[in-house]
DNA sequence: GCGCATAAGTTAAACGTTTCACCCTTTAAG
DNA sequence: CTTAAAGGGTGAAACGTTTAACTTATGCGC
């Protein structure tokens, strides 16, 4: 019953040919014979061989493997909507290049100085960071000298590959959509702590509404449910905003929500905007005009950049920007025509 | 530069001892003295030690790994809101048990007969599959003879771990509710492949109608949008269905949002309920009316119940079911006092 | 018939652990 | 005093590969 596995030996027996003669047919290395080629192909597919990945590890320092690594829990890619379609295109491409893939949760507080178990231990060849982290920690990540990949997100100064998603470029065309639909007071909502993506998309929306000269303010909060009050308050004003942006969907439609239950009307009272076209933007009461990113493409340039930086660690810096796309639903009130 | 890491041999000499020394010390084998533990220990830290997983799992034939397999792949676990609360389960208690989680996805149609590369390639000391997967895949599965569970799903007959939800519990409390409400007319709806939970769920439907004698049917449609058109037409009749069950939060929320596109009120016309009750299922236009599992918790179950397996081959069978629990919103309406 | 190139394949040394079997010393019991 | 047990530790084989260096055979030009 528990017999082991067979390994490259019964294989070179079987083949009658020597263990190094296996491992250079499997591996396309060294001269052989077709002949021969055939005799070990034939005798693996009979005894079922595969190569022990420990073996090869062991002797080739390598693990075909990618780490994946969730700052600070990979709770947070689970629930964000928003990673897994980037999770999807990670998956797909690095199967394809037939590695397997890790995957991790950091989380600074409860690990003080530890790093994960696969980057300790040297399961795999490449590390890919992803979710809202401390510069300070993707630096550590850096210093740790393995195939390194920030993936929607990034940090200045440090020389480390990067894709990500142009938030700043995105909320150019979105606060230029709000403009063109009679918008002309604006406020954004963003959350408190520090966020590599959160931070570029404000100051899209900033450049651009100082740009058309409008009024407007960028405001941090701690949940969204502080928005929404903010704004509940706000709206009693004289002049009061007719749009708000968020930070991503989600904000928005908790926004949203809260703002029904107080008998605002969206969007007849006032506009709101997502960021990610996750999927339940369109179910919600009024469906979110927000801004679609293709994860999945994120995640397979992802993927094929940490695959060239393992096979060439001197390669070329590369910084991918990946582009976004304005969706326009029912979310922003058309307040006039404009042009 | 490329300075290779540490490995036992420098720890050895930096604490003046053998290498077998310094594996007893670290694996807490064999009788060494607390000086010499000491040493041990202080030379890993100043060299900044850890063991190689190569060199352990080659000779140690263990991995401390776990293969996570999605059927049919990953981007369903990404995009079932549903799976990821079992993964953030799973993920704490590999973590905390020092276990490394792998991830892959296998689509039967494009990967012909290969099993993922973590198994032929001993990556991994078990698997646990996720995913509505025939019958047939999962028994491959079990004679792959690796410590093997069945997350969110089951198969009978077969001498196999799960850990499952009470998918027919719930929808006989689901269906009482209903009943309760004065809902007399039901109709539930479920996809067309075979999958273990949503038969799960469809027959606790006509258990429970069945047992209160009430006008009931389960048809099978290929998209939600489907079913939503066959309610639409559905509700001209003399004797309409007063509510809709389905098979999960996602078919219910894009049925609601089909049939208010169609100028049908939720839940004045038509109740719905839904299953699952992902985050999103409070912000459809009448929040669902739903049924909660703790999803953590499955993971968290299933993460030992595969350890457990691992620890003991022999060790006896564990059928783990979790239980579910009612969430009454605004998505079902009150028809009449009952009792 | 010699030298050389090429093809085809082999030998053996790593890779970094774990662990079995053993050794030496000290103490305790008989 | 002898023997056994316990305490503290070591040597070396094994785990399954890869790969550099080597061998042997064959063909070819001259």
């Amino acid at each position: 019953m528990n017999t082991r596995p067979p390994n490259i030996k019964d294989v070179a027996a079987e083949a009658k040919c020597s263990i190094a003669t296996v491992s250079c047919v499997l591996n396309d290395r060294g001269r052989i014979g077709k002949a021969t080629q055939k005799r070990v192909r034939e005798a693996c597919k009979k005894l079922g061989y595969y190569p022990s990945a420990a073996g090869r590890n062991l002797r080739s320092r390598k693990t075909e493997s990618i780490g994946i690594l969730f700052y600070p829990s990979c709770a947070h890619i689970f629930h964000d909507i928003f990673y897994s379609e980037i999770m999807e295109g990670l998956e797909i491409q690095l199967t394809e290049a037939n590695h397997n893939l890790l995957l991790a949760g950091y989380d600074i507080s409860t690990q003080h100085e530890e790093l994960p178990k696969f980057i300790r231990e040297g399961n795999v060849d490449g590390v890919i960071l992803m979710g809202g982290c401390p510069d300070e920690f993707k630096q550590k990540l850096v210093e740790v000298n393995l195939p390194f990949l920030l993936l929607d997100t990034d940090i200045s100064g440090v020389q480390v590959d990067s894709v990500t998603s142009d938030g700043f470029r995105a909320m150019i065309d979105m606060v230029s959509h709000l403009h063109e639909n009679g918008h002309r007071h604006l406020i954004m909502f963003r959350h408190e702590f520090d966020n590599y993506n959160e931070t570029s998309r404000c100051m899209g929306f900033e450049a651009e509404t100082r740009r058309l000269g409008l009024q407007t303010e960028v405001l941090k909060v701690k949940t969204n449910d502080q928005a929404a009050e903010q704004i509940i308050s706000h709206l009693n004003n004289d002049h009061p905003v007719t749009a708000i942006c968020t930070v991503n969907d989600d904000m928005a439609a908790d926004i949203m929500t809260k703002l029904l239950a107080a008998g605002i009307n969206v969007p007849e009272q006032v506009s709101i905007t997502g960021f990610d076209d996750t999927r339940f933007s369109k179910t919600t009461h009024a469906p979110l005009t927000t801004i679609r990113i293709d994860r999945k493409q994120m995640g397979i340039e992802g993927a094929k950049t940490i695959l060239r930086r393992i096979k060439n660690p001197e390669a070329p810096l590369r910084k991918l920007v990946i582009p976004s796309e304005l969706v326009i639903r029912d979310s922003v009130k058309q307040l006039q025509k404009h042009r």
